[in-house]
This record gives structure tokens, C-alpha cells and sequence, in this order.
DNA sequence: AATTGTTTTGCAAATGTTTTCATAAATTTA
DNA sequence: TAAATTTATGAAAACATTTGCAAAACAATT
């Protein structure tokens, strides 16, 4: 229809179209109060007829906002991510924003490198997964003096404001419900915690509130174990073919527990009749499972959410001080644990 | 350390740094080859102590390439795009580009609206989820001549090149296999179709299974359930609270059958000597729930990565021909169905 | 040492916008 | 109706780069 000349249009030859000035063009995307009305129209159909596509590049040249976030994460194959981008991305979105996602798969090198293309393209703020990242990119960031924000994890004294959860609650939390139940004989599964400080928050807090209760748990029962339902069933199974058994396992994510469940059932014993177990995270699928899961919701929908409202103000007004929030835990007493 | 005079540091500053001309220094990052080893180490030390970093977006103003792809996705929230999103972004990135992604949540008028904020980032190319797609889109595409990809579903004759299983083939797959298992008496859930080309291309290709052998299915066990572990299990179970039961259900994807499953187990029968359960997708969990899903995998992982290398090549090399791949579904057969 | 060829470099124009400042047009006031 | 305001527009500079072209530097050949 309107191939024009194949020439891509530009802000000039919408001008030129409207019989006005470029500068009255910009005026007319940029603040349209102050052109007007009937040069507007003109402006309207020559844009529409030469189908004009604004080039955010050009503007981004001046130093104005590229309208663009950069969101980094370890993997979206972790549900519980993928949960908390697409909640992130949304809500940037209603705020006029476009994300730039990179993922790194746990390897700080590549978190770095995945930083430094982000910040080549301009983007007006970063949000991290985590609180803990390597000295160099939190150097990068503040040369660069963009604002920026860590989500998932919640500590007061981040190092950026932080939107999240405090892990370590979580952890505590689940502890002390798996405790109260009478519960000593415990065992527990956590993934590989080498840079992942969510993971290790869990962890480290788990031990703590079981030790504070007088229990020791074995070396045989403290369990690694990468994130899959199938290591964790297998794991388990192994876990419960010793004949000295735990009465409840403690798992530092949902889908640790999931494959512990099915592992304990392969192995033949009932739950939560025979042994319990307990999750963190609240996944999607963890309240439809047989037994539904007993876990810590850490509310990944509203983290995304807050994480992107605090950041996307923190753009728009760079003299306001942006302040972390605490997305608390909460214990979710489903089936899958009893009194022992 | 080296705050300099708060001043970002430019290609000029650094070229000023260099004793070099800001000509060369832009040579250094595109074509080093043509500066001599002894200038090279200059500027690279004069890079490093100001930490430039390039500006990306002054180089898009010369139609060089942003470095950029546009993804559009219906949702992350669902744990197969959120896969195939991450190995099309990993492969992306090994060619160099970053992912600007923006989801739609199954809204014709949003994806469009998201292509065009894409496309104001001047985008290097895009990849759309599915195969249909509203008209504008296709024509907005077209007008801006960049490359671009469907992914997800494969057929022989889209729109652009496709990337992606035959959904129509997969639901044949699974239909057949119900079917030679012996069952006649089968239900059948899948989610609502509008605005998404894949169920629907499932849903009428196990009905047209169905009906080649000579099955009708009965208006009552015609379900549509939305993507939802609990929704389907509530449905199943209401399903089978009848005294004519189906001896199978045939499910749209692995989520609805696994709340099929579980709906199943609740209302009292065991799977698969009272009922056979079957799926499409075969999500990360389904060859660990108990009993184990016999499904249809669609090789999500396989799927982004082809998608990327395809696009990436498309835009590198714009005038070689980008051609569709199709990546088999494959029918595992696995616990959840058996022999009537 | 002069000539030729090659490799490096710098100058200046170009890219698609925004914005400041000045001017023109329209509106209000006297 | 002229002067004073206010509102709308345009010209040109600025933004951070790339690139074609030409000059400079260096190396190889006579």
C-alpha cells in the first residue's frame, strides 16, 4: 500500500508530509499540549499514512530515558522466576517500560558481561536477583549511577534497596513448624548454594533453628541436590533405604519437595503418616499435589510487582530515595506434615 | 576511584585520553584489525580507566544493528514458554544479541502494541509465539522489513518460517495411542482456544482422531478448563462424580493432566487401572509424578534454540533464506495410560 | 634517495532525534 | 485598532556515534 519509496520514514519526511517543521513533530509525540489541534491532525495522518515508527535510539542519543529496564536472573527454568519477570515485565509495562532481559544461569562471569551489554543499550535502571553479586558489578552500577534494585531476597542493609523475602525467615519458619510437630529425627535437601544466596539463606537458617532445638542432624541426611524433581526422588529413595530413618525432611525449595514426596512413596512409605515433608516457595502446583505440599509462600507475584513500581519511581524521580520492602513469608500448613 | 569530573565518559573523552582521534577509537570497537597493536593498547588502557562503556544507541542511529531481538510471548507463567524463552535467549546471547521481551497475556490488541514499542527499539529482528497472528501484526512486520520468526508451532506454510512441533500432530499422536490402547469411552480438556493456535490445533486434531475411528465424545466430557493444576482437578473430579465414567481423558497439555490425574486419584480411582490420563507437552514434572504422564513432548528446549540460531542468521545474513524447522513431537508413553 | 605501495589515522559529514531560542501568529487588553 | 501578551512554530545546535575520503606515516622497491 504506502511503500512510499522503501525508505524507512523519518521525523523529517513526517514534517515534510504535514507541511511542518521537524521540531513540531517531536513537539507532537513529546508534548502534544503544545501544538495545535489542526497541526496535529495533519501530523496524525501523515504519520499514519507513512506508517512512522518513533526511533527510540535517537532520543536515547540525548540523554533522555530509553524507556528500557534491565532484568537480570539466574534461569526462567525455575518456575518460581519465570513467576516473578513476568509479574515484573507487566507491571513495567503499565509504567511505559520494555524489558531487556539476560539470564546468566548462576555464573557471575556472565552476570557481569550480561550487565555491561544491558548498560551499552542504555537501560534506565537494573533490577538483580539477589542480594549477593560480585564487588565488580555493584562497581559498575554505581559508576554508571542508574538506579537500581535487588529483588527476591529482602535484607534491610542491602546493598541496593531490596524487594523480597527474607529467606532466612522462610527457612526459620518452616524449622520451627517441622519442630513444633514434635518432629527430631529430621533430614534435609538443599540445592547447591555456590551463588545463590537465596538458597543459602534458606539453609543456613534451617540449621540454625533446628541446632537452637538441641537437634543435630547427620551428615548421611544433609543432603545436596541440584534443582529437579527427579535427582530429588532419587535422592530420597536412597535417603530412606537406610533402615535408621528421618521422620520428617526439610527441603529448601518446592520442587525439592515435590520429588522427595513421590521419592518416599516409591520407597514405600506413606506421608505424612510415615514421614513428613515440608517445602519452601509455595509453587504453582504445590497445593494440588497428593499430599498438598506444607511449605513457606514467598509471595513471587507481588515481589515482581513491588520490585517494578519501586523501580520504575525511582526513574521518574531520581531525588526521591527508594526504600526497600519486605514481602513477608507465611507458613502454609497443608498435608504433607504431621504430628510426628 | 575514578569518578573523573562526574562527567560520563564519551568515544571523544576517551579518544582525548588516547591522543588519538575519536575516528579511531570508534575503529577499535568495530574493526580492530584495522588499528595498529600499538594504538589499540592505548586506547584499551584509556577505556578501561575511564570505564567507558559504548553507547549502543548512537550506533543504532546509523541502521547498524541494535544487537537486539524482540521476543513476544503470551506469558512466562506458563513453565514451556518460560523454557523455550530461556534457550532462545541463551543462544541469542552466544550470537551477540540481547532479548527485549514483552508478553501479551493472550490480548491481540496488546501484542500489538508491544510489537510496536519493539519496534520503536529498532529491534534486529522478532520472534513471535504461534502461528496466527492478527493481520496488523503481520503487516507491521512487513512494513518495517526486518526479519522474523514464528516459534513454537510448526506448519509447512506460515506466514513467516516456523520453528516449532505440529501441534496438530502431536494431538493426533496421543488420540491414536488412547485409541489403540483399546479405550472408546473417552473424555477429553483442553484449555479455552481463542487467540491461541495451539490448543486449538490439538483440540481439533484428537477430535478428528476420535472421529476417524468412529468415537464420538459426549458432550459432557468435553471440558474446557483453564491452565490451572487446581481448576482441572476440581473439573475431573465433578467429571467423574457421574455414573458414566470415560475410561480416559485425553488432557490439552501436562498441566491440565496433572490435575486430571490428581482429580482422578481424589474421586477414588486409580490411574491407570480405573481411568488412563494422557497429556501433550511433556512439562519438567511429568515424568516424575506418580504415576508417570504418558504424554507427547514438544522439544521446548530444541524449539528456542533453532528459533535463535534462525533468526540470528536471518539478520547477519539477510540475503540467505530463512527456512522453518520442524521439531518433531515424540509420543512417550509412560504409566498413566494403560489397556483398557 | 626517490618512488611506489600499504597501512594507519584524522577530518568532516551523516545519522534521527530533542531542545533552546527566536520569531511569527493569534489572542487579549487598552 | 494598536499594543501587549500569549501561544504556536521553525532554525539550528546538540547528542554519541560511524564512515567515506584523503592525508600522513611507514615500509618496500628501485
Amino acid at each position: 500500500m504506502s511503500d512510499k519509496k522503501q525508505k524507512k520514514s523519518d521525523i523529517v519526511s513526517v514534517a515534510k508530509a504535514a507541511k511542518v517543521s521537524a521540531s513540531t513533530v517531536s513537539r507532537y509525540f513529546n508534548h502534544p499540549e503544545l501544538v495545535k489541534l489542526a497541526t496535529r491532525r495533519k501530523i496524525d495522518s501523515a504519520v499514519r499514512n507513512q506508517g512512522y515508527i518513533r526511533n527510540r535510539a535517537a532520543q536515547t542519543i540525548h540523554g533522555i530515558r530509553s524507556g528500557t529496564i534491565g532484568v537480570l536472573v539466574p534461569t526462567l527454568d525455575h518456575a518460581i522466576f519465570a513467576e516473578v519477570v513476568q509479574a515484573f515485565s507487566d507491571t513495567a509495562a503499565e509504567y511505559g517500560f520494555t524489558i531487556l532481559l539476560a539470564s546468566y544461569g548462576y555464573d557471575q562471569k556472565r552476570e557481569y558481561a550480561n550487565l555491561r551489554k544491558l548498560l551499552e543499550h542504555r537501560v534506565d535502571g537494573v533490577v538483580l536477583t539477589g542480594l549477593e553479586h560480585d564487588e565488580a558489578i555493584f562497581q559498575l552500577i554505581d559508576s554508571q549511577n542508574i538506579p537500581s534494585v535487588l529483588m527476591w531476597n529482602y535484607a534491610e542493609t542491602s546493598r541496593y534497596p531490596s524487594i523480597g523475602a527474607d529467606n532466612a525467615l522462610a527457612g526459620k519458619l518452616i524449622a520451627e513448624h517441622v519442630l513444633s510437630l514434635g518432629h527430631r529425627d529430621i533430614a534435609y535437601m538443599f540445592p547447591p548454594t555456590t551463588g545463590n544466596d537465596r538458597a543459602e539463606g534458606r539453609r543456613s537458617s534451617v540449621i540454625k533453628a533446628l541446632n537452637a532445638a538441641g537437634v543435630m542432624v547427620p551428615e548421611r541426611w544433609q543432603l545436596t541436590t541440584v534443582y529437579s524433581i527427579s535427582t530429588s526422588k532419587r535422592d530420597t529413595q536412597d535417603l530412606l533405604k537406610a533402615t535408621q530413618k528421618p521422620t520428617a525432611i526439610i527441603c529448601g525449595n518446592d520442587i525439592l519437595a515435590t520429588g522427595a514426596l513421590y521419592g518416599a512413596t516409591a520407597a514405600g512409605l506413606s506421608v505424612p503418616n510415615d514421614i513428613s515433608v515440608a517445602g519452601i516457595g509455595d509453587f504453582k502446583g504445590s497445593s494440588d499435589i497428593e499430599p498438598a505440599l506444607t511449605t513457606v509462600r514467598l509471595p513471587a507475584k507481588r515481589i515482581g510487582q513491588k520490585a517494578a513500581i519501586a523501580l520504575a519511581n525511582a526513574i521518574v524521580k531520581p531525588s526521591e530515595i527508594v526504600t526497600g520492602t519486605h514481602c513477608e513469608p507465611e507458613l502454609i500448613i497443608r498435608a504433607s506434615c504431621a504430628q510426628i
